[in-house]
DNA sequence: CGGGGGTTCGAACGTCCGTTCGGTGCGCAA
DNA sequence: TTGCGCACCGAACGGACGTTCGAACCCCCG
């Protein structure tokens, strides 16, 4: 969690630092269970010297998660710009989102995990930028079904959710230094999604040649 | 949240209603959040009357998941018992899973979202429980790999974290009441999902035929 | 050299926390 | 009737919590 740095003289890097620094320690500890003077003792400034930067604990979580979120809606954004394919515009949107997760896993995870420890208008605040997040994420399944045909077995909600479910839940596994890149992450959660919801709605028709084991004898499934 | 319950003179049904009544707090909540006089308070039970069920909020929290995850592993085992389709038993899984999720929401999400507020051995007890979980899910996907001849672009261990990530997610959003049924959910992921995975060995090659759309005149991705 | 604003601090306030202690009442066996 | 163990409780302990207050520091403008 690191000691107190240097130094770094104007105002705004500073408070970057302590956001940077406190999500790791949100991160590690969860919000309720991290105290202000974790966050002090960890970045060297007193107790009282961080009020100066932040009105209250929460206004420092609410801080993490919207800075987060805005460089997720920007990225996405300048990188959709001019794609017009809907496939492209689908793979984009996954990559963006992974690679921006990777660079800033504590602020990602505080992000996901401690959405419900806000409260009142941070809250809000934080609800309507996901709010716009996902219904681009619709816009774009919306053009992908349109243009590509999948069927509409399955609700678009659904594949949504199930879309960013795919995505989020890699917080609690993922480790960028130990398992496959974020691209070849991305790339294969792209695939595994596109394959399913262009497939949705004809699924088992491709699936009819499915060999079988032979029985319990071969059985697999036995751990 | 409710009230005190009527009457319950069997020790093993009170301390189970408690178990339940807590996990309900927790969801809510959060762990950290929630004070042992919260519960009382909900339960009826004075503060010090609820040590004589558990030795401390640790193992309060450590009982609920425990007891969660031991149900959805006995009603996984039960129902793939003498099931030997792989397609199948994957289709078993997921409405295993998510129908036991849907009947007890709060349970869940304090499974999904508290693991990390426990530490040393209860953190290793429900660790490894959730590994047994995992590699069943592991030897599922590896028999629709074997026999059903899915490419192996996709590594096994990202599809099974996607899958999980797909199911799991749907603590923030989904309500019973409210969405698609249990059943239709259930059914939506997994030809969501196997769809993606026996295609993702070729992906892109049924998706030639994709159209476009006109232009930015016609561009439904902007909001 | 004087002073004012941006920046930081030590110390304290009031509250709430998890847990413990010493009991009390009750039902049942002897 | 006595005694014992199960179920439960009121009250308290020591500590940690978020936040505030008043004062200090330091640099720049006059």
């Amino acid at each position: 969690m690191g000691q107190a740095a240097p130094v770094s003289t104007n105002h705004q890097e500073k408070l970057e630092r302590l956001l940077e620094l406190s999500a790791e320690i949100f991160a590690d500890k969860g919000y309720h269970n991290t105290s202000i003077r974790d966050i002090a003792r960890a970045s060297g400034v007193s107790l009282a010297g961080l009020y100066y930067y932040f009105r209250s604990k929460e206004e420092l979580l609410f801080r993490i998660q919207e800075r987060l979120l805005r460089t997720v809606l920007d990225d996405l954004r300048r990188r959709l710009d001019d794609v017009h394919d809907p496939r492209e515009r689908l793979r984009i949107f996954v990559h963006s989102h992974l690679r921006v997760f990777a660079q800033r896993r504590p602020a990602m995870k505080v992000l996901v995990h401690e959405y419900d420890s806000l409260t009142g208008e941070h809250r809000e605040h934080i609800r309507a930028l996901r709010h716009e997040y996902m219904e681009t994420c619709l816009g774009i399944l919306r053009d992908v079904r349109r243009f590509c045909g999948s069927g509409d077995a399955v609700v678009l909600r659904v594949a949504a959710f199930a879309l960013f479910g795919m995505m989020n839940w890699t917080y609690t596994w993922y480790r960028p230094e130990q398992d496959v890149s974020v691209e070849r992450l991305a790339e294969q959660l792209y695939r595994l999604f596109l394959g399913g919801f262009l497939r949705s709605g004809d699924a088992g028709r491709h699936l009819d040649r499915c060999a079988e084991p032979l029985g319990p004898g071969d059985a697999p499934w036995r751990s």
